[in-house]
DNA sequence: CCTGAACTGAGACTCGTTCTCATTCTACGG
DNA sequence: CCGTAGAATGAGAACGAGTCTCAGTTCAGG
C-alpha cells in the first residue's frame, strides 16, 4: 500500500483530494472528519491522537478515534507506530507522496523526508530483492532514520 | 544505536554473550532473566510480550515486563514497534547483527533479514544524506519491508 | 554461611484505545 | 426546500497492554 518506487504527487494542499477520496469511498463529510483531515494536513509528520485532540478541542476523543479509524479504512490516512506505545497518524503516502521518517531520539519528534526518486528507487530495488529471497512479495517499505535533531544537539 | 553500516557478528548462539553483557552492566543473572534471554534467542524475529509469556509460563507477566525493561536498559534487548499497538522485543542489533524486518500484511509475522553489507552500506549512505539535509545527526536506521509471505499467498 | 541489596510475584492501577447506545446530523429523493 | 433513512456523533463504560507497589525471596560478596 505504501509505495516503494511510486512517484509522489507533489501538490501543496491535499486536503480537498483527501475529502473527495473519502466521499468516493462512501463516507460522509462531517464536521469532525473535515477537522481531522485539516489538522493532519497542518502537521509536518505523523502525529499522536493526543496531539490531535489538543488541537481539535471541539472533537471529543471517541469521535476523534472513530474518525481516524474510518479514514484509515478508506485508505486516506495511515497509522504509523514508531514511538513508545502510542499510535501516530498521517495522510496516506499516495496523497503526500512516499517519504521516510526522521525520528529524534531525544525529543521524539518525527518529521517526514522525501527521498530523491533515484535514492528511493535504489532502496526499493534492495528491498524487493531481500523480500524475494525469503519468499515474500514486497508491497512497500518504511525507512525510519534514528538520530538527533539540530535543536536537541545544541543545548 | 542500531548500526547503519556496522558489520554484523554472525555467531549462532549469542545467549551467553547476552548474559555476560547483562552481568557486566551490573545485573544479576536470575532465573527469570535467563529464561527471557533464552526465549528471545529462540525467536526468528521480534516477539510480543504476550507471545513470550505464553512460552514462559513460569514467569509472571509483571516479572516478564520488568525483565524486558531491565534488559532493554542494559542495551542487550531492543524494543521495536512495528505492528498494532503491542510492543515487540528482540536481542539488540550489536548481538544479532544489523537487520531489516519483513512484515507479512496478512498474518502479521515479522522475520529478520540480513542485508548484504554492500546493500546496507548503500542504504546507510542515503539515510545519512537525508538526515544531514534536515540538520539531523543520524545514529541508525530501521527498514521495514511490508509484503505477503509465501504461506499467506497460497491458500 | 550471613547479610544487605537486588529481584520477584500478586494484584491494584494507569492510560491509550475501543465499544455501546441513545441522540443528532448528513445526503438524497421528492 | 423539506422529510426521512441511515450514517455519524457524544458521553461514558469497558478493555487490554503495560507499570507500580510492597511484602517476601534470592543472589552474590564477605
Amino acid at each position: 500500500m505504501t509505495g516503494g518506487s511510486t512517484a509522489p504527487t507533489a501538490d501543496p494542499a491535499p486536503g480537498e483530494h483527501v475529502l473527495r477520496r473519502a466521499a468516493d469511498a462512501g463516507l460522509r463529510l462531517t464536521r469532525a472528519r473535515r477537522a481531522v483531515v485539516a489538522a493532519l494536513e497542518a502537521c509536518t509528520g505523523p502525529t499522536t491522537a493526543a496531539d490531535l485532540a489538543e488541537r481539535l478541542t471541539d472533537v471529543p476523543i471517541s469521535s476523534l478515534y472513530r474518525s481516524l479509524a474510518v479514514l484509515v479504512d478508506a485508505g486516506v490516512v495511515a497509522r504509523v507506530h514508531e514511538t513508545e506505545g502510542t499510535a501516530r497518524f498521517e495522510l496516506a503516502e499516495d496523497i503526500t507522496g512516499h517519504h521516510h521518517h526522521l525520528v529524534c531520539r531525544s525529543c521524539g519528534t518525527v518529521i517526514d523526508v522525501r527521498p530523491t526518486s533515484s535514492a528511493d528507487d535504489t532502496i526499493a530495488g534492495i528491498v524487493e530483492a531481500e523480500a524475494a529471497r525469503h519468499g515474500f512479495t514486497a508491497t512497500g517499505h518504511h525507512v525510519d532514520i534514528e538520530g538527533v535533531c539540530a535543536a536537541c544537539r545544541t543545548p
